[in-house]
DNA sequence: ATAGTATGCTTAACACCGTTAAGTGAGAGT
DNA sequence: ACTCTCACTTAACGGTGTTAAGCATACTAT
């Protein structure tokens, strides 16, 4: 009796049916433009049936942001592993992020600029557990083979992944954000924000 | 005949009485969690009365901000024209401004964060030589004075300057966005990004 | 003084929203 | 054949921002 496994395929396809089509909505009318009833729509199911598969509008962007973290976190494991140089590798490390936000640039404010908070504290366990975890571990890896390196002034691994990501996010999230502002060339000012940290950084 | 006076000084009242309401609400709970009708109830009219003063709820929070930009312009201006030092003038500066963003969440993430695109040609325009656009000339003059002091190896002013607010807006807008990351001490990560930004332009 | 008008505000409603309680109906298990 | 499970729907709740229409009051002109 196959039936149960088919019944299970079919429903683990519907859900992977609401989460294409709330991505796309999302990612191309912005989160909160985007109503459950639509996302619905397009599916062509009831506004409730979503309700069977994601417990809220919340939940339902939080499983679209894992997916793209994920993507972000295997390009910067593929650097780490390159195994340079830590400092070039960490470099190149910040630039891969920040490509990655310029490069899929709505699917970033939904996920670090847009970020709506959950509101249960359960959930907030389950994020640290998350592929955004996953990521900033990788940035902090390649942090800590520069400060063992001894390539590093500052010890305090974490506040100089932190600071990394504040960098390499202060530029990715201003250039997504204000497009009209009349900017330097982004590349340049890309660079200029890595290096300049680095070299700030280097003992 | 100066009724007519009286009238529009009691329409100015209100006005602000409305703007007093809103600040206290938006700052305090949130521009999300607040609605019109709330800010109405706060005032003691009909929510409908706001719309003969404000287009909208974004105008409402958009004349909020402009008043508490206008503290930061003042604060900035203040550190720039003490005369110090350049650098450490500048560096008072960035730090003024993460401190405003961190003390005004709900201002700082109309105007930075979830930036409108393109509500209007017209309405950009006004934002463009809004107040937190004459903050950000603040810093560029901080900038700059650093550039002919002859204190930085990287001239470019433009440059510089966008990379120093990206370097302080990173840090902003991720500790408002993500209050539940495990964040280190804010002020020593605040503190070692404006550093490290300024020991790496340092000649 | 009185009729007419402009003004300031309110009532009621529109068209949505996220979410849930209750109900339906097809297929599986006995 | 009968029950039961369960994926799904309908209808509704209590909100939202916003607007059209109406109502008094105060001012103006006759």
């Amino acid at each position: 009796m196959g039936s149960k496994q088919r019944r299970e395929r079919e429903k683990e396809a519907l859900r992977q049916d609401i989460l294409d089509a709330a991505r796309e909505l999302f990612v191309h009318e912005g989160y909160e433009n985007v109503s459950m009833r639509r996302v619905a729509e397009k599916i062509e199911y009831s506004p409730t049936t979503i309700y069977l598969y994601f417990e809220d509008k919340a939940s339902l962007l939080y499983a679209i942001c894992e997916e793209t973290f994920a993507g972000l976190c295997k390009r910067m494991e593929t650097i780490r592993k390159a195994g340079d140089d830590p400092v070039e590798s960490l470099r190149r490390g910040c630039r891969a992020y920040v490509d990655f936000g310029l490069q899929y640039p709505n699917h970033y404010k939904l996920t670090f600029i847009n970020h709506p908070q959950h509101p249960r504290d359960e959930k907030r366990q389950l994020r640290e557990e998350s592929m955004g975890m996953k990521a900033y571990g990788n940035l902090r890896a390649g942090v800590e083979a520069c400060i063992k390196a001894k390539q590093f002034r500052e010890t305090n691994v974490e506040a100089v992944t932190q600071m990394m990501w504040a960098g390499g996010h202060g530029i990715t999230s201003l250039l997504i954000s204000m497009p009209d502002f009349p900017w330097v060339n982004k590349d340049e000012l890309i660079d200029l924000m890595i290096d300049t940290l680095i070299d700030g950084l280097r003992a």
